[in-house]
DNA sequence: CCGCATCCTCATGGATACTG
DNA sequence: CAGTATCCATGAGGATGCGG
């Protein structure tokens, strides 16, 4: 909106960049990965064009993303700066203090996989306990992301390419749960929250090791 | 705005509660201590009355703060509940990742020193090397304020009773500064961060041990 | 197709005045 | 003191257009 707290304020400027309706969204999409302007518009359910090209005009101009032209000459790319990257932070913070309006499910909202590749490490990293050799792979159509235990939390990021030990199916609104839990994978396994049966958004949660 | 994002996703559900205009202002407010309708219209200028009363409303009803009659019978009085309380992370992220645009100044934009009591601590855990056992008093007129070193980070609260050693006086931005950068107190005395000269708002920054 | 810009309507924010 | 009521400016969101 543009409209300043006009506050000598940490808080209120930061609010002042990234307070605006749409805004930190933005950021979140950019933080899995530069996009294109209509990668943003698929992944921001609601958004107006006029809107989406807005702000990222302000969030250019403030330094929280750069404008540049893709490598194969076509279109334009939308990257965070280093500074930009840096609300990963404010925003796993964010993510961890909604788990209580998650867990009464969807109810009719829409839902896109790309969200929870920052959500599950974000609440895995705070609660659940793991061994440090455990291995998910989540597919989400024709998105395949692998989740690795690391010493300082976890990591999603693209599968490579060694061969996964078991495979089940389960739905997002399932996923989120064992994210949010305290349980350990293989307890989520064993207690049922993980289904075999289909569903519109099936994830095939794949563990390993 | 009570306009809701309508997405199955932990970030736009939080922002569905807290993302509207003024909200997090609020909500840093009631980290420092309950406080009345009157002293959050003083501690967030430029708030209209109808807005705050607004915001209020909807905090409570979506569980993030409590309306309860003051002890002495007068008056109401604003408290965070539990979960409204654990936007302390998130709150103090989005302070530590609005650095660059503080030290540029206030250039008129309005101050209070409540407004520290978060943002020094928050920026101190973090960058901050001092002495475990290094305390430093901060005197904004009649606010007397005491910052202790812990083993967790560092603890901003009221001043308790025993003498101070050293008194010297600075201005607001100098002290953002220190709290901004990675000198240790000492060094930023030293180097004459803190000055002795007086200012409209003036705070006195008192070191012991 | 992509990457926006313009136009339009209506909900929301903001300032001021007023009230129990 | 703790808010309502009112009015007006502005931003949000949908539809559409348009050059590359």
């Amino acid at each position: 909106m543009n409209r300043s707290y006009d506050l000598y304020d940490g808080l209120a400027r930061a609010l002042d960049v990234v307070g605006d309706r749409w805004n930190l969204l933005i950021v979140r999409h950019l933080l899995i990965c530069p996009a294109r302007y209509r990668e943003l518009i698929d992944g921001l359910p609601g958004i107006a064009t006029n809107l989406l090209a807005e702000r990222l005009r302000y969030l250019q101009t403030a330094g929280v993303l750069e404008r540049r032209l893709a490598g194969a000459g076509n279109g334009v790319e939308y990257t965070l700066t280093p500074w930009g990257a840096e609300l990963r932070q404010p925003i796993e913070s964010l993510i961890r203090w909604s788990t209580p309006l998650m867990i009464n499910g969807a109810n009719g909202d829409s839902f896109r996989p790309e969200w929870l590749i920052l959500s599950i490490p974000a609440l895995l990293d705070a609660r659940v306990k793991v061994r440090p050799s455990a291995t998910v792979g989540l597919e989400f159509g024709d998105l395949l992301l692998q989740l690795r235990a690391t010493r300082s939390g976890f990591d999603l990021g693209p599968l490579d390419g060694r061969s996964l030990e078991a495979t089940v199916r389960t739905k997002p609104a399932h996923i989120l749960d064992l994210a949010a839990g305290t349980l350990t994978l293989s307890d989520a396994r064993a207690l049922g929250l993980i289904e075999l049966d289909g569903d519109e958004s099936v994830v095939r949660a794949v563990f390993s090791a």
